[in-house]
DNA sequence: TCTGGGGTCCTTGCCCAC
DNA sequence: TCTGGTGGGCAAGGACCC
């Protein structure tokens, strides 16, 4: 056990929605929602002005929008907060080569290793440059928290937020971790917590109380022996750098219950390939293939097969699913489907055929490798306009889909450095209307942006009057 | 209230080999 | 030959995390 508090815990604040409030200066200062849309979407993440309403990460989306009906609604861009997790975590880099992503908004760093704290004050230092620089290269706000271990700085940077630094001085975590809930320490979630609760255990001070033995009796040798240990603040996890995947997968929960078997099997199809297709990119193969089926009741089923060797053929994952999902009974219908694979290698049983063979054969088509990179399938002839997603006009410029229905779209003309914009509403075929890329939210210092809409490099264009009606709509939730 | 998506780890039970 | 213990691999499910 280290005796200064230099391991570091980074947590960016809101990370989802403060993109989106830094994106869009017409929702700073107003609750926003970052999550899914659709009849069963639930919050991924909820700006501060929302949390006060209640809205709370994993809600379902319709119980948000009880709580906060005039909160901006907003589909994710995962692409682009993937980016400016890049930089974060580059930024985390620079000061030790041991850095842990857990997240793309949250990592660990053991500043010892790195050589840029050795003591308290250091340590100190060098978090408030950090958070510093990650406010100047993306301008957002991060939490930090400093400990002599990972959970007792995930639980400082936890205390930190919003736009904070906590120090926890070691020697002092018992007496800090004590009078807290149960529910602090990692892997305690509703289950145990409610098994711990039974049982008369309601914070960290009674489970160290409770001793080892009676916690392994409660919740099993592995689970127990680890609880014991955080409570009583014993916590040696190193901070661990390139972990390895162990298992991908997709899934998929469906608007409403599929109850047809062939459209069943036919998605079950669907989700092999584009398993296969993310299995190839990360150039990955893998020996089990596993069938998740979530029914109309919310009960959920996996069943699983094991090849005798490592494959990233589609044909072959595929097939395997298919034979998982015969076993499986979907009367009463299914709301979600997923296909994944584990086991992973580095290379396939083909390839050592191959080897020997002087080869590899081409397999059949790779369906959801060309369709649907980020997930979303584009029906032909229609053009779906995603709320919070980035689109350019070629008159009027960048801006954001506020809303779209009924054969319409709604557009916010607006930029990262700009005012609150004017929101107009065209025709959903528009074709003077086209998705865009993000545009970056501080302005890059030498590189010229990539932007489609990169021509419009100044104020948008001063909006001229149409028929088609701008309504300005404060805000992007839909009854 | 009505519950996403992508993961990890653990436990239990079964089968098989030794 | 039968029985029992043990350990590994596998399958399924549960809990947890962000």
């Amino acid at each position: 056990m280290r005796t200064e508090p230099t391991i570091l815990h980074l947590d960016m604040d809101a990370f989802f929605a403060s993109v989106e409030q830094a994106s869009k200066p017409s929702l700073r200062g107003r609750p926003v929602v970052v999550g899914g849309l659709g009849p069963r979407g639930v919050v991924a993440t909820a700006s501060y002005e929302a949390r006060a309403l209640g809205v709370r990460s994993a809600m379902p989306m319709a119980q948000a929008r009880r709580l906060a009906p005039h909160a901006a609604y907003l589909a994710p861009r995962f692409a682009f907060y993937r980016t400016i997790s890049e930089r974060v975590m580059a930024r985390l880099r620079e000061l030790s080569p041991l850095v842990e992503p857990l997240s793309l908004d949250e990592a660990f760093v053991d500043l010892e290793v790195g050589a840029v704290a050795w003591n308290a004050a250091s340590a100190r230092e060098a978090a408030v440059g950090l958070r510093a620089d990650i406010r100047a290269a993306t301008g957002l706000t991060a939490s930090v928290g400093l400990a002599a271990s990972k959970m007792v700085a995930k639980i400082a940077s936890e205390k930190a937020k919003p736009d904070g630094l906590v120090v926890i001085t070691p020697g002092t975590e018992r007496a800090l971790l004590g009078p807290l809930s149960a529910r602090v320490l990692p892997g305690v979630g509703p289950a145990t917590g409610d098994h711990l609760r039974r049982a008369g255990i309601h914070t960290v001070d009674e489970i160290a109380r409770a001793g080892e033995a009676e916690l392994v009796r409660l919740l099993g040798g592995a689970h127990g022996r680890a609880l014991f240990a955080m409570a009583t603040a014993r916590d040696e996890r190193p901070v661990t750098a390139d972990r390895e995947a162990k298992s991908v997968s997709v899934e998929d929960t469906y608007d409403v219950d599929l109850h047809d078997r062939t459209r069943v099997a036919l998605e079950v199809r669907r989700l092999a390939g584009r398993c296969v297709h993310r299995l190839r990119t990360a150039g990955l193969s893998g020996r089990t293939i596993v069938l998740k089926v979530r029914r109309y009741d919310f009960a959920t089923l996996t069943r699983s097969e094991t090849l005798r060797g490592p494959t990233d053929d589609p044909t072959v994952v595929r097939e395997a699913a298919a034979r998982l999902l015969d076993s499986v009974d979907t009367t009463g219908g299914v709301r979600l489907l997923g296909v994944g694979v584990s086991g992973l290698a580095d290379y396939t049983q083909e390839d050592l055929f191959a080897q020997a063979a002087g080869g590899p054969e081409q397999t059949e088509d790779e369906e959801g490798g060309a369709e649907e990179p980020d997930g979303a399938p584009e029906p032909a002839g229609e053009r779906r306009w995603v709320p919070g997603h980035d689109v350019c006009h070629a008159v009027l410029g960048p801006g954001w889909v506020q809303g779209s229905g009924l054969g319409r779209v709604t557009v916010r003309f607006e930029r990262p450095d700009g005012e609150p914009g004017r929101v107009r509403t065209f025709l959903a075929d528009d074709p003077a209307l086209e998705p865009a890329e993000p545009l970056p939210l501080t302005a890059p210092a030498a590189t010229p942006p990539s932007s489609r809409c990169s021509q419009f490099s100044s104020e948008p264009a001063s909006l001229p009057n149409s028929e088609s009606g701008s309504s300005d709509a404060a805000d992007t939730s839909s009854p």
